[in-house]
DNA sequence: AAGGTCTTCAACCGCAAAGGC
DNA sequence: TGCCTTTGCGGTTGAAGACCT
Protein backbone atom coordinates (compact mmCIF):
# COMPACT_ATOMS: atom_id res chain seq x y z
CA UNK A 1 0.00 0.00 0.00
CA UNK A 2 1.65 3.27 -1.00
CA UNK A 3 1.86 5.86 1.03
CA UNK A 4 1.61 9.48 -0.52
CA UNK A 5 4.39 11.94 0.11
CA UNK A 6 1.18 14.13 2.05
CA UNK A 7 3.06 16.91 4.32
CA UNK A 8 6.69 16.24 3.13
CA UNK A 9 6.05 17.88 -0.90
CA UNK A 10 8.32 21.07 -1.16
CA UNK A 11 6.64 24.18 -1.04
CA UNK A 12 3.83 23.57 1.00
CA UNK A 13 3.69 25.12 4.58
CA UNK A 14 3.53 23.54 7.39
CA UNK A 15 3.58 24.77 11.06
CA UNK A 16 1.15 26.78 12.64
CA UNK A 17 -1.62 28.07 10.48
CA UNK A 18 -1.80 31.91 10.03
CA UNK A 19 -5.34 33.60 10.04
CA UNK A 20 -5.55 34.14 6.45
CA UNK A 21 -5.31 30.85 5.75
CA UNK A 22 -7.97 29.81 8.48
CA UNK A 23 -10.14 31.96 6.40
CA UNK A 24 -9.51 30.49 2.80
CA UNK A 25 -10.06 27.30 4.49
CA UNK A 26 -13.14 27.88 6.56
CA UNK A 27 -14.64 29.98 3.75
CA UNK A 28 -14.04 27.11 1.08
CA UNK A 29 -15.36 24.35 3.37
CA UNK A 30 -18.75 26.69 3.92
CA UNK A 31 -18.97 26.89 0.34
CA UNK A 32 -17.79 23.37 -0.78
CA UNK A 33 -18.65 21.18 2.21
CA UNK A 34 -16.25 18.77 4.04
CA UNK A 35 -14.63 16.24 1.92
CA UNK A 36 -11.76 15.25 -0.27
CA UNK A 37 -9.31 16.96 1.53
CA UNK A 38 -6.40 15.25 -1.12
CA UNK A 39 -7.73 18.00 -3.53
CA UNK A 40 -9.33 20.16 -1.24
CA UNK A 41 -5.70 22.56 -0.62
CA UNK A 42 -5.07 22.75 -4.49
CA UNK A 43 -8.94 24.00 -5.00
CA UNK A 44 -9.16 26.14 -2.05
CA UNK A 45 -5.43 27.62 -3.09
CA UNK A 46 -3.88 26.41 0.15
CA UNK A 47 -0.34 25.52 0.59
CA UNK A 48 -1.27 22.54 2.73
CA UNK A 49 -1.74 19.16 2.34
CA UNK A 50 -5.07 17.60 2.84
CA UNK A 51 -4.31 15.59 6.05
CA UNK A 52 -3.19 19.46 7.82
CA UNK A 53 -6.40 20.93 6.45
CA UNK A 54 -8.60 18.48 7.44
CA UNK A 55 -6.80 18.30 11.21
CA UNK A 56 -7.17 21.77 11.36
CA UNK A 57 -11.22 21.81 10.50
CA UNK A 58 -11.76 19.16 12.73
CA UNK A 59 -10.05 20.36 15.88
CA UNK A 60 -10.01 24.17 15.37
CA UNK A 61 -12.21 25.96 12.85
CA UNK A 62 -15.03 23.88 13.02
CA UNK A 63 -18.09 25.73 14.01
CA UNK A 64 -19.71 23.50 16.52
CA UNK A 65 -16.02 23.58 18.44
CA UNK A 66 -16.57 23.82 22.23
CA UNK A 67 -13.99 25.80 23.63
CA UNK A 68 -12.41 27.26 26.64
CA UNK A 69 -12.04 25.07 29.78
CA UNK A 70 -13.59 21.38 30.78
CA UNK A 71 -15.92 21.57 33.08
CA UNK A 72 -16.12 19.36 36.19
CA UNK A 73 -18.98 17.29 34.62
CA UNK A 74 -17.00 16.83 31.37
CA UNK A 75 -13.96 16.08 33.48
CA UNK A 76 -15.33 13.51 35.16
CA UNK A 77 -17.14 11.58 32.38
CA UNK A 78 -13.52 11.50 30.53
CA UNK A 79 -12.30 9.44 33.64
CA UNK A 80 -14.68 7.65 33.29
CA UNK A 81 -15.02 6.55 29.55
CA UNK A 82 -11.24 6.25 29.62
CA UNK A 83 -11.59 3.80 32.11
CA UNK A 84 -14.06 2.00 30.30
CA UNK A 85 -13.06 2.31 26.87
CA UNK A 86 -9.40 3.05 27.18
CA UNK A 87 -6.93 5.64 24.89
CA UNK A 88 -10.10 5.51 22.01
CA UNK A 89 -9.98 9.59 22.16
CA UNK A 90 -12.62 9.89 18.76
CA UNK A 91 -15.02 7.72 21.22
CA UNK A 92 -14.70 9.61 24.00
CA UNK A 93 -14.85 12.80 21.98
CA UNK A 94 -17.73 11.59 20.27
CA UNK A 95 -19.89 11.19 23.49
CA UNK A 96 -18.74 15.04 24.60
CA UNK A 97 -20.66 17.18 22.62
CA UNK A 98 -18.12 20.14 20.73
CA UNK A 99 -14.67 18.50 22.35
CA UNK A 100 -12.35 16.95 19.52
CA UNK A 101 -10.07 14.27 20.42
CA UNK A 102 -7.22 15.62 20.10
CA UNK A 103 -8.60 18.02 22.90
CA UNK A 104 -9.25 15.45 24.98
CA UNK A 105 -6.49 13.33 24.27
CA UNK A 106 -4.70 16.31 25.36
CA UNK A 107 -6.40 17.38 28.88
CA UNK A 108 -5.69 13.41 29.71
CA UNK A 109 -2.34 13.94 29.08
CA UNK A 110 -1.69 16.61 30.73
CA UNK A 111 -4.06 17.23 33.54
CA UNK A 112 -5.85 14.37 33.98
CA UNK A 113 -2.86 12.28 33.84
CA UNK A 114 -1.22 14.16 36.31
CA UNK A 115 -3.91 14.17 38.68
CA UNK A 116 -4.34 10.20 38.99
CA UNK A 117 -0.47 10.40 39.43
CA UNK A 118 -1.35 12.40 42.41
CA UNK A 119 -4.11 11.03 43.52
CA UNK A 120 -4.28 8.75 46.78
CA UNK A 121 -4.86 6.28 44.24
CA UNK A 122 -2.29 2.63 44.80
CA UNK A 123 0.18 2.55 42.78
CA UNK A 124 -1.06 -0.98 40.59
CA UNK A 125 -4.48 1.10 40.15
CA UNK A 126 -2.82 4.18 38.72
CA UNK A 127 -1.27 2.07 36.21
CA UNK A 128 -4.01 0.32 35.18
CA UNK A 129 -6.33 4.03 34.96
CA UNK A 130 -3.21 5.35 33.21
CA UNK A 131 -2.46 2.40 31.21
CA UNK A 132 -5.40 0.52 30.25
CA UNK A 133 -4.99 -2.52 28.38
CA UNK A 134 -8.16 -3.16 26.11
CA UNK A 135 -8.29 -7.32 24.96
CA UNK A 136 -5.15 -8.00 22.57
CA UNK A 137 -7.28 -8.42 19.52
CA UNK A 138 -5.50 -10.72 16.37
CA UNK A 139 -3.21 -8.63 14.48
CA UNK A 140 -4.99 -7.28 11.26
CA UNK A 141 -8.26 -6.81 12.98
CA UNK A 142 -7.83 -4.14 14.72
CA UNK A 143 -11.26 -2.28 15.34
CA UNK A 144 -12.99 0.92 16.32
CA UNK A 145 -15.13 -0.82 19.06
CA UNK A 146 -16.19 1.21 22.14
CA UNK A 147 -15.05 -1.66 24.20
CA UNK A 148 -13.65 -5.53 23.81
CA UNK A 149 -14.80 -6.76 27.15
CA UNK A 150 -17.38 -8.47 25.31
CA UNK A 151 -17.32 -9.74 22.08
CA UNK A 152 -21.13 -9.41 19.67
CA UNK A 153 -21.61 -12.82 19.48
CA UNK A 154 -21.42 -13.12 23.40
CA UNK A 155 -23.36 -9.92 23.66
CA UNK A 156 -26.14 -11.32 21.26
CA UNK A 157 -26.66 -14.68 22.94
CA UNK A 158 -26.93 -13.05 26.45
CA UNK A 159 -29.84 -10.67 24.94
CA UNK A 160 -31.35 -13.39 23.25
CA UNK A 161 -31.59 -15.28 27.03
CA UNK A 162 -32.60 -11.52 28.30
CA UNK A 163 -35.29 -11.40 26.12
CA UNK A 164 -36.66 -14.20 26.96
CA UNK A 165 -36.20 -13.77 31.01
CA UNK A 166 -33.41 -16.47 31.28
CA UNK A 167 -30.97 -13.59 33.32
CA UNK A 168 -31.34 -12.37 36.45
CA UNK A 169 -28.91 -10.76 38.83
CA UNK A 170 -27.25 -13.47 39.75
CA UNK A 171 -26.49 -15.01 36.44
CA UNK A 172 -25.66 -11.30 34.95
CA UNK A 173 -23.21 -11.12 37.36
CA UNK A 174 -21.79 -14.37 36.84
CA UNK A 175 -21.67 -13.75 33.25
CA UNK A 176 -19.84 -10.51 33.75
CA UNK A 177 -17.35 -12.49 36.41
CA UNK A 178 -16.76 -14.50 33.56
CA UNK A 179 -16.21 -12.03 30.93
CA UNK A 180 -14.01 -9.61 32.94
CA UNK A 181 -12.15 -12.31 34.61
CA UNK A 182 -12.20 -10.51 37.97
CA UNK A 183 -10.86 -11.67 41.18
CA UNK A 184 -11.91 -8.91 42.85
CA UNK A 185 -15.54 -9.61 43.56
CA UNK A 186 -16.28 -6.77 46.41
CA UNK A 187 -14.74 -4.31 44.11
CA UNK A 188 -16.74 -5.03 41.14
CA UNK A 189 -20.26 -6.29 42.12
CA UNK A 190 -21.59 -2.83 42.29
CA UNK A 191 -20.46 -1.38 38.90
CA UNK A 192 -21.39 -4.91 37.19
CA UNK A 193 -25.30 -5.21 38.88
CA UNK A 194 -25.51 -1.56 37.69
CA UNK A 195 -24.18 -2.53 34.30
CA UNK A 196 -26.74 -5.36 34.11
CA UNK A 197 -29.92 -3.06 35.28
CA UNK A 198 -28.93 -0.66 32.87
CA UNK A 199 -28.04 -3.33 29.81
CA UNK A 200 -31.44 -5.39 30.40
CA UNK A 201 -33.50 -1.94 30.60
CA UNK A 202 -32.11 -1.11 27.09
CA UNK A 203 -34.17 -2.71 23.99
CA UNK A 204 -31.79 -4.53 22.08
CA UNK A 205 -31.00 -6.35 18.89
CA UNK A 206 -28.86 -7.48 16.49
CA UNK A 207 -28.27 -4.70 14.25
CA UNK A 208 -28.07 -2.52 17.88
CA UNK A 209 -25.66 -4.97 18.91
CA UNK A 210 -23.14 -4.77 16.20
CA UNK A 211 -23.93 -0.88 15.47
CA UNK A 212 -23.15 -0.12 19.44
CA UNK A 213 -20.24 -2.56 19.26
CA UNK A 214 -18.43 -2.38 16.24
CA UNK A 215 -19.74 1.32 14.67
CA UNK A 216 -17.08 3.29 15.95
CA UNK A 217 -18.30 6.70 15.35
CA UNK A 218 -21.00 5.87 13.14
CA UNK A 219 -22.88 4.13 15.63
CA UNK A 220 -25.86 5.97 17.17
CA UNK A 221 -27.78 4.48 19.57
CA UNK A 222 -30.67 6.82 18.89
CA UNK A 223 -31.56 4.93 15.81
CA UNK A 224 -33.03 1.99 18.10
CA UNK A 225 -34.71 3.45 20.60
CA UNK A 226 -32.12 4.81 22.69
CA UNK A 227 -31.41 8.44 23.93
CA UNK A 228 -27.88 8.89 23.58
CA UNK A 229 -26.50 11.75 25.56
CA UNK A 230 -24.28 12.45 28.53
CA UNK A 231 -27.15 11.76 30.87
CA UNK A 232 -28.21 8.21 28.90
CA UNK A 233 -24.30 7.06 28.93
CA UNK A 234 -24.90 7.33 32.85
CA UNK A 235 -26.17 3.39 32.65
CA UNK A 236 -22.29 2.97 31.62
CA UNK A 237 -20.73 5.19 34.51
CA UNK A 238 -23.80 5.04 37.63
CA UNK A 239 -20.81 3.14 39.61
CA UNK A 240 -18.75 4.50 42.18
CA UNK A 241 -15.84 2.64 40.33
CA UNK A 242 -16.18 1.24 36.59
CA UNK A 243 -14.06 -1.68 36.84
CA UNK A 244 -10.77 -1.55 35.69
CA UNK A 245 -9.71 -2.64 32.28
CA UNK A 246 -7.28 -4.38 33.55
CA UNK A 247 -9.70 -7.06 35.01
CA UNK A 248 -11.53 -7.21 31.97
CA UNK A 249 -9.93 -10.04 29.24
C1' DA B 1 15.85 41.29 34.20
C1' DA B 2 17.61 36.96 32.49
C1' DG B 3 17.96 32.30 31.94
C1' DG B 4 16.20 27.77 32.85
C1' DT B 5 12.37 24.62 33.42
C1' DC B 6 7.68 23.25 33.05
C1' DT B 7 3.14 23.09 30.87
C1' DT B 8 -0.02 23.35 27.26
C1' DC B 9 -1.82 22.27 22.96
C1' DA B 10 -1.68 22.73 17.83
C1' DA B 11 0.29 20.18 14.42
C1' DC B 12 2.65 16.33 12.42
C1' DC B 13 3.69 11.31 11.74
C1' DG B 14 2.82 6.68 10.78
C1' DC B 15 -0.33 3.11 10.56
C1' DA B 16 -4.47 0.78 9.16
C1' DA B 17 -9.39 0.42 7.64
C1' DA B 18 -12.53 1.33 4.05
C1' DG B 19 -13.80 1.78 -0.43
C1' DG B 20 -13.20 2.36 -5.45
C1' DC B 21 -11.41 0.50 -9.59
C1' DT C 1 -8.56 -10.41 -6.01
C1' DG C 2 -5.23 -7.12 -5.46
C1' DC C 3 -3.70 -2.48 -5.86
C1' DC C 4 -4.26 2.28 -4.86
C1' DT C 5 -6.29 6.35 -2.73
C1' DT C 6 -8.67 8.50 0.84
C1' DT C 7 -9.83 9.00 5.41
C1' DG C 8 -9.51 8.48 10.34
C1' DC C 9 -7.10 7.41 14.44
C1' DG C 10 -3.71 7.43 18.31
C1' DG C 11 1.01 8.59 19.49
C1' DT C 12 4.42 11.99 19.50
C1' DT C 13 6.73 16.39 18.82
C1' DG C 14 7.94 21.03 19.34
C1' DA C 15 6.81 26.02 19.66
C1' DA C 16 5.17 29.31 22.74
C1' DG C 17 3.78 31.00 26.94
C1' DA C 18 3.85 30.53 32.04
C1' DC C 19 6.31 29.92 35.94
C1' DC C 20 10.39 29.56 38.84
C1' DT C 21 14.99 30.66 40.55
Amino acid sequence: MGRSPCCSKQGMNRGAWTALEDKILTSYIKAHGEGKWRSLPKRAGLKRCGKSCRLRWLNYLRPDIKRGNISGDEEELIVRLHNLLGNRWSLIAGRLPGRTDNEIKNYWNTTLGRKLKESQLPPDHQKKLLHPQPNPEPKGEKSTNASSATNPSELQAHQTQLTNGQVNAGDCNNNLNNNYGSNDEDDDIEAKSGFCNAFQSLPLDEAMINATWTGGNDCDLEDYGATLDLDSLAFLLDSEEWPSQGNIS
